[in-house]
DNA sequence: AGAAATTATTTGATCGATCAAATAAAGTCA
DNA sequence: TGACTTTATTTGATCGATCAAATAATTTCT
């Protein structure tokens, strides 16, 4: 027993043929009781297990998605990629699939990794993370004809209606719009908004959750409702910045939400007066300081994902445009509130 | 072409035979440099792929290492093996290695999956984090000769300069020896320390790095040293609370260094005299928020596992008994200097 | 130049599984 | 029972590459 037995080994031990064995990890309902019980019984005793390179070349799937690791990203909010890749894992090893990892430097290089890996058949589909306006990959994926599914909906160009890829995306207007709600629930009124420049689609998604929720309760006026924003861009020190300018303009504030958990980080440590703040994406940071956050529920994303991969589609739009399966998710976050109850302020005073 | 070209359909194109083909992408070298260009020519031309589940039937090696990924970790230091994974993809991807990655609940769900993975040849060997004394998985591994190498050093049963299998580890007394040195070169004296209880075997190693210099230094008292040291669990809160100890028992405090930037960020926090604090790992809230912090150069730890998996030993240690290279690595961590700056900590006062 | 040694290239077999088509076995109905 | 379906199982070919051994071309040496 050198080497790890093979289909016709397992054959020969049950009495039976090389594809009865083959059937019965594959079709085992095409199999009669008595025989599948003979090779199941074979295969358990010989400890026969399928090779997995020879499947892929016969069957010419690799039963493996590719995913790019972004470079290593400085940043707090870098750890939510890192998250939904956990979930996606775990996911995937339920439906048997496999999480094959690569990167590249540039978009252009990326399609490079991509057409290799997809040419060597090494992965049945991509996952993509951080899509933007204008994408490249998305374009050449499609005209390639490649499976894929992005994490983040088509922006700017495209039709959320009638896509022209399958996509899961986290309702980022939704979390805001909830995360007012609840802080107007406890009684807020003045709820300052700290955000992203306008060039972020990401951005103005979140902010109009915060803007449309004000809104509709109308307590605050449309010229207070100014004064309560201030723009930055990410960061911790940013979001102290930002918090220090809203106080000056704003004048007392009985709550802030913040684009990130970066500036929710910063916006706090300007924050003698303890107002809530609220953060997004709900980091370990979050967690570890106590910070309310909006949460992507990227075990939810990666479920989302996997299902349109391998669904009807097979992750592509393109050959099966009768059907009526979603051809994307838009997953609901979730707020997690807390109380900074890390941080003992007094300790500061 | 409908499908992808083939060695045959190269060699048909260059006038040659498959196996000069293959020579040319495996060998270069025993083809004759006009064949070669020739061959080299009609691949380009046609977009010649190789197809790596064929190959890897056949060569029975995947080019492929298979990693954990550990389940969702709440806290901020779990980002370390999250940077590795990123590093190590980087450098494995210039070696033209894939990463796969997989899952498992439990040291022993982690053997079958490990078992699976190889079985099926999916990949060629394994890199192994987070281990432990009286790790399950490496016995199992040694005995079915499966090539690996860990990240961490075999803790307690091994004898470090004969170790039983391949391995990579950060210093971490030199870490802790060295930020200890660059607090004393700054003039500090009575430098604290909050650490791990002495269970977990890296904390003791990081500890005994700032003990043995402050010893070596000789400028504090051996009672003074007990009062220098707390001990904790790690954590946010916990930090806070420890350096609040801290400062009741010993009083004032040059430096503070800490066995994680969780303790470090809680340090930070009830410190309003802005001693300097250190904390391990350099996460990016520690580069968020400017504390300085000891970085496990996680980027050379990979170069390192790679080094060892693909090199010499090929990732095992039987069988290649009378080899000179190295059978370990062990890694100097660097010092990270920062100094509050995204702090204004006037703000709060 | 011609034999021997070296280098370059080709041919047939093979890795381990599944597909497609053929055969055997079991079940159905007049 | 015998012809006719339906279901179960087997056989031969194949996926695309590389290995091992055979052949062809080239170089070396006397």
């Amino acid at each position: 027993m050198a080497s790890m037995p093979t289909v016709t080994d397992v054959a020969l031990a049950a009495g039976v043929s090389r594809q009865t064995v083959s059937n019965v990890m594959n079709s085992p309902g095409i199999v009669r009781a008595d025989t599948r019980e003979r090779v199941e019984a074979a295969i358990a005793q010989l400890g026969y297990r399928p090779h997995a390179s020879a499947r892929r070349l016969r069957t010419r799937r690799s039963s493996t998605i590719g995913i790019r690791l972004d470079p290593m990203i400085d940043g707090i909010s870098g750890s939510v990629l890192d998250r939904f890749l956990h979930a996606l894992t775990e996911q995937a090893d339920k439906q048997g699939l496999r999480v094959l990892l690569f990167t590249a430097t540039s978009p252009e290089d990326e399609i490079i990794q991509l057409q290799r890996l997809n040419d060597g058949a090494d992965v049945d589909g991509f996952v993509l993370t951080s899509t933007f306006a204008g994408d490249p990959r998305t374009k050449w994926l499609i005209e390639n004809k490649i499976a894929f599914v992005t994490f983040g909906r088509p922006w700017g160009t495209d039709d959320v209606s009638d896509p022209q890829h399958l996509w899961v995306d986290v309702d980022g207007w939704a979390g805001l719009h909830e995360a007012t709600r609840a802080a107007q629930n406890a009684g807020a009124r003045r709820i300052g908004y700290i955000g992203w420049p306008s060039s972020a689609d990401t951005g103005d998604d979140r902010r109009r959750g915060w803007h449309d929720a004000m809104h509709e309760r109308g307590d605050v006026t449309e010229a207070d409702l100014t004064k309560l924003e201030v723009v930055t861009v990410d960061g911790v020190a940013e979001g102290t910045a930002a918090m220090q300018d809203l106080r000056r303009r704003a004048g007392p504030l009985d709550a802030v939400l913040c684009a990130s958990d970066s500036l929710a980080l910063g916006a706090m440590i300007a924050n003698p007066e303890r107002v809530p703040v609220t953060g997004y994406d709900n980091t370990p940071v979050a967690a570890a300081i106590g910070l309310s956050s909006v949460d992507q529920s990227v075990g939810e994303v990666a479920a989302g994902v996997l299902d349109l991969l391998t669904g009807e589609f097979g992750g592509q739009i393109h050959g099966a445009p009768e059907s009526l399966q979603p051809r994307y998710q838009m997953i609901r976050p979730r707020l997690v509130t807390r109380a900074f109850a890390a941080i003992p302020m007094e300790v500061l005073a």
